[in-house]
DNA sequence: TTTGTGATACGAAAGCATTCGTAAATACGA
DNA sequence: TCGTATTTACGAATGCTTTCGTATCACAAA
């Protein structure tokens, strides 16, 4: 029930889920071919990468035709929010502020995306507009 | 030349940074009676971790006595500028503003926070003039 | 039907992370 | 000095990740 089973994923499958978020719904030719094109892998590799994700529930699998279908089963965001829990308890003793700050300050940053960040900002204050005593759900 | 060989740290190695960061230099009994606060864990596992990190390059050694002293290679904030660059690449595909907008926007943050947020975004503008070829200020 | 192409399944090897048991060295107190 | 406690060193087991070779299966073209 409420615990769910959070996915884990590694850094390969990570590359992998990466392919799927872009191109959606793909075959393990698909997949093969755009890791192809950053560094050298093996088709079968990448197969086998993609069964044992569909084992861990990783990612979804349509094999009603012969050539398998694997799409992610989580959301682009979601499965980047577990990431972001995961380095943020790992690395940054759960604050998100510092998180940012690292993440913003030794980096050079568009004046664009700096605005964008702003707008952002500005909407979550209106979001929430004061310091209400966080009436929390559960 | 500039590139450094950046050591990446597992998540026990950053449980054991972040005992360091917090304490300064430690023994491996300091360092293994703070973990064991959180979990259960051998000391000759620690021992052995902590070796390993030296080993890496991850940690530096005082063993001039018999009981040795370790203490972080790398500053807290460059450790953690190599580990959001990782994951940066790993799963935002490069893009700063998408893990940030990611790590504030499915989060409770508090209004000081994003106070201090802001303040960054405008030294950020202040320090990097600009890329527009248009505001001349002279 | 036979054969070739492309797909999946399976097993296993290699490497790394994590854990701990045991032995050896060192210091300390009685 | 002797025995006990603390520490380091070493080796090994376990489990997970990544990689790939080989076998097998399905389909279609000849």
């Amino acid at each position: 029930m409420g615990k769910k089973n959070v996915p884990r994923p590694t850094e390969s499958e990570l590359e992998i889920l990466q392919v799927l978020w872009q191109h959606g719904p793909s075959t393990v030719r698909l997949v093969n071919d755009e890791l192809s094109k950053r560094r050298e892998v093996g088709y079968t590799t990448t197969l086998k990468l993609l069964q044992l994700m569909h084992e861990k529930g990783i990612v979804d699998r349509d094999d009603s035709s012969r050539t398998h279908v694997y799409r992610p089963a989580l959301r682009e965001q979601e499965t980047q929010g577990v990431l972001i829990d995961r380095l943020l308890e790992a690395a940054f003793g759960g604050s998100a502020l510092k998180l940012v700050q690292q993440a913003l300050g030794n980096r050079k940053t568009s004046r664009e995306e700096l605005d964008q960040i702003r707008d952002l900002l500005d909407q979550m204050d209106s979001d929430q507009p004061d310091q209400t005593p966080n009436t929390d759900p559960k």
